[in-house]
Formats: structure tokens, C-alpha cells, sequence
DNA sequence: GTCTATAAAGAGATAGAC
DNA sequence: GTCTATCTCTTTATAGAC
């Protein structure tokens, strides 16, 4: 409902239809509307964090790991794309505290995806010409926006896509001679 | 504001205050809170396709025309970043014939971006082996997420940034001799 | 754990004077 | 073109019975 209609966009009244129950029912279970969204946060942050480390461990060659985060980070974040969608653009609506503190877990999470790059550009793998800040920007870019538009049931699987924008960016930015 | 909060999180309340005048004001200029929200999401369709359609054509050798693209779009998305915030989240809170003239506007923008890629493509001078349809959702997922972390008071110019997310695409889609 | 009922505040929008 | 005042509806959240 968060995605459909936003957070603030979204009443507690629609949120207890969705579910079949009062508004009053809701209140058991949550404490309030930013509740919530704050647990939606962390959760999408966790999951992300913890299934990307998971998967750039397990990789065996270490030429691979940068391959196996993308397909992690695409696969999670399109198997629960309101989730995530909602962690993107609405933490804006909670408390600054807990603004601040999504905003710790989004920077944790960029400097893991930095480590990995930083590792490879060390091992000679990838371009140096341009920085591993401005790289990890580049390919975060490129797979948080899919989120946005996505569609399950289209013709397209998550494995197709991660390839592809894996493709794109693994090809744009490895070590080679070029001009 | 919109940008800010959200727009169903923005009060023509606060929006009164921010320009300094009552509320009952704003109703003399604007016809709705929805009718404010339409206009920013087509004036930013316009600025944009306009912009970029003027830089294609404007490029003089055919090679320089995707870069020539890239450049106007970032250029134009990063002046005015909350009015195109606004536009690619918020356009869900539109009347659904308001909603579906917006979608039609960003599919016209994307059939521009494609027809470049495809010409590209036709040029020899891009990969075809991702179709022109996801070279271009790649390319516009690396440019349309920029808009939501980018600081103009940063130490990075858009200038710059279109370079470096030029570069990463370019070299990643450039037809060469490829494994 | 779920309900009915309601409190208290805030929302978008309008009337009508100046 | 801007104001004060207000209407009407919806919002989040709570009280208290079952």
C-alpha cells in the first residue's frame, strides 16, 4: 500500500480493509503508522545487506564477486520491490532519529558495495581512471531505478535482467586498454 | 515542498506559509492541490524532452549524439532536481486520466532515447547484443536515480557527472571486439 | 485479539470582505 | 490579489466492552 500510495498518501483505515480487520485491530499489532514504516526500512536494509555479504562470500574466484553481489542485490530487490521501493522514498516521512538511522544502514551498505569495487580496482580488474565512489554511485544508479519499474509478470525474469545491467556495467567499467 | 515531503505529505498549509501568504491565497492561483502537482510533472516532461531533443540535433557528428543526450538530460534533471523528483514519484497521487497522460509523456521520452540507441545500434557503433529496449533501460536507470542523491553544493559538478556516467555506459555498450 | 465508538487534530477547499 | 473565518471531511490514535 506504501508503494501504491505512498506512506502519507496511505490512511490506517485502507491498511486495516487491506488486512480484514478495524482500524482499532491495527494498534495491537503496531504502535503507529511510523512504526511501521520504520520496521519496512530496516528490514529492507537487512535483507539486502545480509544477502549481498552472504553471496560476495560465497563466490568462489574472487574475479567473481562483483558478478555475485549484483545478482544478489537485483534478486532481493525485486522479490519484495514495495518493500524496498518504500525504504527508498519514504524514509523522508519518519522522526529524524530513525531518518537518520536508515540513513546509516543505506551508507553501510554503499561502503560494502565500495569495498568489493575498491578490491577488484586494486586487482587490476576494474578502471581506476574513475574513482570507487563515483563507480559504486554509477552501479547503484543503475540497479535501485530498475526497482521503480519492474514488472514480475512482464516477460523478463530478475536473473535476465541482473545479467544484462551486469553486462552493462561490468563491460563499462573494466581495466582494459582503452583510450 | 513536494520534494521535501512527499506531496500527500505537503499541506497547502505549509505551501501557503513557504510563499508567505494564506491559504484561501493559493486558491486564487492554483485551481487544486492535484492541478499544482499536474503542472510541475508536465513541465518537467517538457523541459526535459525539449532539452535533449534540441541537444540531438544540435550534435554534429552522428557519433556525438547519444553523449550529446546524456549531457543535456543530466544537465536539465540536476537544475531543477525537485521538480523532477516530483514527476517520476509522485504522478501515483494524479486522477488516473492526469496519471496516464504523464506515463504516455515519459514513454514518448523513452521512444526519443531509443531511437538514438537504435540508430546507434543500426551504426555499428553500439552492442546489439541487448536489445535497444534495455540498453535504454539501462541508461536511463543510471541517470534517473542521480537526481535523488546528487548535491549541487557538492564537490562534483553535473558536468562532471554526466562525464563519468557517460563514460560507464559508453564503454560498457560500445560494439568492439567483445568476448 | 478484535470489536464499536469517539476523541482531537489536521486536511482541502470556499465565502465574502477589503 | 490577499485577507479572515469557516465548512466539511478525513486523519491518527485511544477507550473500553466482549
Amino acid at each position: 500500500l506504501f508503494r501504491q500510495k505512498g506512506y502519507a498518501g496511505s490512511s490506517t483505515r485502507e491498511l486495516a480493509q487491506l488486512l480484514g480487520v478495524q482500524k482499532a485491530t491495527l494498534y495491537h499489532h503496531i504502535r503507529s503508522k511510523e512504526d511501521l514504516l520504520f520496521e519496512i526500512s530496516m528490514n529492507s536494509l537487512r535483507d539486502i545487506t545480509s544477502a549481498v555479504t552472504a553471496a560476495t562470500e560465497a563466490a568462489g574466484r574472487p574475479e567473481d564477486r562483483l558478478q555475485a553481489m549484483i545478482d544478489a542485490h537485483m534478486r532481493v530487490a525485486l522479490r519484495d520491490q514495495d518493500m524496498h521501493i518504500t525504504m527508498l522514498i519514504e524514509l523522508r516521512a519518519l522522526s529524524p532519529e530513525r531518518h537518520a538511522q536508515v540513513l546509516a544502514g543505506r551508507d553501510e551498505y554503499e561502503r560494502l558495495v565500495r569495498g568489493v569495487i575498491k578490491r577488484e580496482q586494486a586487482a587490476g580488474r576494474l578502471r581506476t581512471d574513475i574513482s570507487a565512489a563515483n563507480l559504486t554511485l554509477s552501479l547503484l544508479n543503475l540497479l535501485n531505478w530498475t526497482i521503480f519499474w519492474f514488472k514480475p509478470e512482464g516477460n523478463q525474469s530478475a536473473a535476465e535482467l541482473a545479467d544484462i545491467l551486469s553486462s552493462v556495467f561490468l563491460d563499462g567499467t573494466r581495466q582494459q586498454g582503452k583510450t
